[in-house]
DNA sequence: CTTTAGCACTCGTCGTAATTGAGTGCTAAC
DNA sequence: GTTAGCACTCAATTACGACGAGTGCTAAAG
């Protein structure tokens, strides 16, 4: 347990430190307005929050930097969610000012938004197919022997795919499959239509169509492919403005984890929806253990639309980021409804 | 004009320092095998190269480096197109041996491994819409007040956007419109789609709808859209790697403009198909007046499916960056057409 | 006339030493 | 419990000399 002037102390460090990125002596906290003691004083207590575990030293002679420890401390007690500034309001005003054409198009945008009035990184994650329910699918032919496959879920989402048609199936056969496929799967959620198409839907299949084992199983692969969900990355070469990353080999760790889309998707697993802050070693890989992540996950109609991730260096603005993000979600959730009224 | 044996010295030079990145000295050209000169005579020629502007000096005493005409020399009239390597070779087999779903897909992990090849960065420009035809325009239906539009071209290539549909309009209505504008506008070009749909379509729906006007002006408005290409990189952190980035400010400078997709489409203006180099100041934009562009444009059947670039340091390994990009090209092209054959 | 050996000169790089100064911990006084 | 004073530590900065790679020029050799 912290004394009140433990508490006090340990955020000026932080919030210094996070200033500047250099260790606070004790001299300069004594200076500030809001801690009023001796600089010997703070020095004691820096001490104490040291041996604690919230504090450390680079090396003797140096000030106090703050701990992993000691930063989610800060988050958890004694971080104060900051007004949106002026510049912020604007940025964001003007985000919800332009058309959007796409949920994709309207959090990728936000993260771009993001990456710049914070300059730190911004990661957006696609949304799972996994929860959402197949709305429409259609075949469109391109050729006599290919053809884009489109699917359609129920939260806007479309994926396609150009798939070769194997040899003799004629565009009818396909035709007559992919309305009877939508007639029994609108409204199936991605994770039963494998089950649901062969439990229902082949037995009725065999009727109508000759050769439809080849059709379903070729339709089959097409709906329930799995794949990784998009990651778009937004302000990435913001990451090299911090000074803690100077050093090339930090930044390239930092940057070639984040290209390699499945070691990203795994930093946003475990996601109880919110916003979620990682601090250091607590992120899953170890190229960040140097950063802190907070994410916001955003859903509409208790659907996962997609997370929006803000990676800077441990010594970030948490208090700006989260109410940013704070602010922004409920923003993106209310312009969703009214979209969907 | 230049005489065979300094033809041979800078070719030496510039091998050299394309390997070691450090300004290569009369004495080490000496000791290669091919160039059996003594040192004084290749100063006296390294000398005259650099008085012809093909070499410059960082600083007295130091060695000499090529400069952009001397690289533009080289590439024009040195370079020999190496060999594909095992290890390439065997990247580019499992590259086609993965099974693709989309056009975009293919030249995007393209890129991807022609990062991983070259350890440069690869940039990837999507399809321009611009030239391609409409094959198939489709709405579907969400929402009592929304719907998304859904774009196939000729190529397989599939847009799509969320649009709201205004008070008061059935899906009836739009039903009977879209069908009527897949009867009208299929297979015509992207620009012409404008003045088609005006000259054609507008007088003969008015018999049909009421509020056509309404209805038309949102789908034109979806169809017409223009927008950026899709620009996609890989293997950005690749650039940290080059000792001349080693500057954090350099680096970011780059990453920095990489980001800015406006910016990363007009380098690849002035795109007269097939492979091109770009040299350091020869690129549109300042941040890369030390990189140098190569690019590739695919097309198949006249229409251009996209554009790869190998963006590096004017120091860029050439001779392997152009043969490889050449040799996939002609793979792409013949998966392509294997796939629509 | 071309090529090469010899040599003085330049200038960036590297390693070492001296200096500086921010910050600490401890002790003793308030 | 708080604070002033002081000796001590250690990273960062600066200064300096040695080193060496490489050049340009001159004069001799082919």
């Amino acid at each position: 347990m912290l004394s009140e002037r433990q508490r006090m102390i340990l955020n000026a460090i932080i919030d210094d430190y996070i200033r500047s990125a250099e260790p606070v002596g004790s001299r300069s906290i004594s200076k500030r307005g809001d801690v009023s003691f001796s600089p010997a004083t703070i020095r004691n207590e820096m001490a104490d929050l040291e041996e604690m575990g919230l504090l450390e030293q680079p090396h003797t002679s140096a000030g106090r930097i703050p701990s992993i420890k000691g930063y989610r401390y800060y988050v958890d007690h004694l971080v104060t969610l900051g007004e949106i500034g002026d510049r912020e309001a604007r940025m964001i005003r003007s985000f919800f000012a332009e058309k959007m054409t796409h949920w994709e198009g309207i959090i990728e945008h936000a993260a771009t938004v993001l990456s710049q009035m914070t300059n730190y990184t911004s990661i957006v994650l696609g949304p799972e197919m996994f929860n959402t329910a197949l709305k429409h699918f259609q075949v469109i032919p391109l050729t006599d022997n290919s053809a884009v496959a489109i699917i359609v879920t129920n939260t806007g989402h479309v994926e396609h795919r150009t798939i070769s048609i194997p040899e003799g199936i004629t565009m009818d056969d396909m035709t007559k499959i992919v309305n009877l496929l939508n007639d029994k799967l609108a409204g199936v959620p991605f994770y039963k239509v494998k089950s649901v198409l062969h439990s229902e839907i082949a037995k009725e299949l065999s009727r109508y169509v000759e050769r439809f084992e080849e059709i379903l199983a070729l339709l089959e692969q097409t709906i329930d492919e799995k794949q990784d969900p998009k990651v778009f990355l937004s302000g990435a070469s913001n990451m090299l403005t911090q000074p803690e990353f100077k050093d090339v080999d930090k930044a390239k760790s930092i940057l070639g984890m984040l290209e390699a889309t499945p070691l990203v998707v795994q930093l946003f697993q475990s996601n109880p929806g919110g916003i979620q802050v990682k601090i250091g070693t607590e992120n899953a890989h170890e190229a960040i253990n140097h950063c802190s992540l907070i994410t916001a996950t955003y859903s509409f109609d208790g659907q996962s639309l997609g997370t929006i991730g803000i990676l800077g260096p441990t010594r970030m603005e948490y208090a700006k980021v989260i109410g940013l993000l704070d602010y922004l979600s409920k923003d993106i959730v209310q312009l969703m409804s009214r979209w969907h009224k």
